[in-house]
DNA sequence: CATGAATGAGATTTCATTCAT
DNA sequence: TATGAATGAAATCTCATTCAT
């Protein structure tokens, strides 16, 4: 009867929370959390649905399954990196500033996106076998190469830089400077005793690596 | 008398079904391979059983729970390069050889023992946690960090490496250009759409890295 | 529309599938049963799930682990015994029929409530380690140890009863005479070779209890 | 060969360790004091080998299983106490004196006995189910029921006692006075907030069985 | 769109008991 | 008699996913 009568004054709060691409991104930031710090196996659904305040029924809603969400997060690191890397500009540079700040980038941005390269971690763990599965792959290709070729091609006509560098080598190389020492960071800590990742650590370490690469490649 | 008449040499059967040594060395392999396929909440307790022959229980009987399997496995695993890494003789070359020994030893020792950088990917996503357990933590220092200085030392006597080098710095450099492009092959080969992990491939990285360390150590 | 013109009497299922506070309830009584019959280490939770009706993930879900379902039966015994002593009025009766209520009361409970006998057992084999954990503990305290003084306190003014009678002294007899008589009527009604567990046998310790102790407490 | 040519030498310790009576009692109280502590459902068949420093077969070599080794215990238990009953000698002493002697001398044996009393608990919570194997279960039957009908036929024809006292239940209702406050003390301390099993709340509780005894039965 | 109770399959771990020596 | 490694059954507990509302 009063259920009938008085409709609008019972009806909830003029539903605040019906936002689809808050509660998307409020489930795949948690994701990429629970994600990068225990993994895929690790991971917890509920964990991932207490930590975005979002019921578990959304999660599979918008997501499918934890496999779908991990994918989901994993695509979204993969496109932030590119979306970042796309804002170099290193034209205006000469060859060495060039190849300086593009290290420097690659550093820094590991450094400010841990997640990245944990989820890049869990991703060899299971053989790529998830990334594989993404559409546009390549789409993942990162435009360094192609920035990386130009740098060294003008580093060469200009005779700074030493020849036969492949650009793909010289890639992989850069982020592998980085990427090892911050993924390992817990690892070489324990074992040397020192805390590789306070501040002046980290700084030592980046000074490191453009020593390496550009005493590797100067001619 | 039997027991005298018998020949000695035949006395122990081929196969004893009750040994310790064996049964633990069968699943401490098993679970090493495992838990470098899966990670350490991916891996299955009944796989590793499964796997090395041996009944279930005796995993528990002989290292606790999974986690001491899995430290153990990680323990091991160390031990082993640690062990490979002393046999290394580097005082009888001269820098550059000896430099180019110990980085193609790293990387050859990385290529065939990708069980470790898997145990180490999975131990630096747990940061460490497990590994911090570990007694004897010291004996994980490599005896490569002295060897390198030493190395170096010679170098930058004799002129032909440059000077301000830090050890700890390059040998985190040496392992980090093999390690990282090994333990992301998969990824890495998803992306660029070439198989790294093709024969020639790992040759031709293998070449990169010791120009690299080279080029930079170079004078 | 249709949610007016059907009836609101109606509206709600008679079973309704989805209904926590029967589940829970379902469990604590399947487990308070099981527990009683068995004691903590013998009690099975797949018992429980299946005498209760609801699987078994559940019983983690509301109550933690094992030991939580048993300290939640444990409790909530507590609690009813405590709720029933409250509703005892001694104070219209004179001191001799009071304590005899107060006997009875505690003797009929006794025999109503052998899971709470059982449960009690149990926690004191444990040492009342789980007990310990609770909380509310002040509330376990009887408030039978206040109607004990009183009564004793008229009973001394009027000269009916001794003097210098310890009421926790006493309330742990009255309950010692019960108690033990029930909880090991087993092994007695073996040992005896008589069933004391009769309703004759029952009754005639009832009144054997009630004389010891006015007898004991006779002026 | 030298296996065979140096027998003396070779053999082990003249066999020290080979005394059926010693391992088959080492058991014995290994498996009391688990029991005890455990109950038949907690108890660890390889914690009482351990604590007996026996080695696990032998327990099933001499007591079967694991109830057998229970039973063994509890009819040992049994045992004990009725052996200690029959050195009580109260035909001497004047009615209220051996009432006296008998009630304290239950009390400090289940003092000096906390295993005979938890073995009870736990045989009870399995509704004397092993109690009942036992062959010579007469034997269970405690001597002290016939002493009390004797004191107590001695004290009525001396008026000290009063008629109509029924010894089964009298008997009961000493262990019980003393039964319920040791076996519950966990519970009741916790409760109480007092620490029931201090040497002066034994002493006061001693006290008080006996006067609430004496004080019923007086004429 | 949203909730959270409910589920079933499967994970880790335990334990009394037996077997090979 | 004695040893302790080995076993299979069963226990507790977990988790991704679905269902009723």
């Amino acid at each position: 009867m009063d259920a009938c009568t008085s409709k609008p004054a019972t009806r909830r709060p003029i539903l605040p929370q019906r936002d689809p691409e808050r509660t998307r991104g409020a489930i795949l930031a948690a994701a990429t959390a629970e994600f990068s710090a225990k993994g895929l196996d690790g991971a917890r659904v509920d964990e991932i649905a207490h930590r975005s305040g979002v019921n578990k029924r959304m999660i599979y809603h918008y997501f499918g399954d934890k496999e779908g969400l991990y994918l989901a997060a994993l695509e979204a690191s993969y496109a932030a990196i590119r979306t970042a890397e796309l804002g170099l500009r290193l034209s205006d540079l000469d060859p060495i500033d060039g190849m300086r700040t593009l290290v420097r980038f690659t550093w820094d941005y590991f450094i400010a996106h841990p997640e990245f390269l944990s989820l890049l971690g869990t991703e060899n763990l299971h053989r790529a076998a998830n990334l594989k599965k993404l559409h546009r792959i390549r789409e993942l290709h990162s435009p360094l190469i192609g920035m990386l070729s130009d740098l060294v091609a003008r580093g060469v006509k200009q005779k700074v830089f030493r020849k036969a560098v492949d650009p793909m080598q010289l890639y992989i190389s850069i982020a592998a400077l980085g990427f090892f020492y911050l993924s390992n960071r817990h690892t070489l800590s324990t074992i040397f005793g020192q805390d590789l990742n306070a501040p002046a650590a980290l700084s030592e370490r980046g000074d490191h690596i453009v020593e390496v690469v550009l005493g590797y490649l100067r001619a």
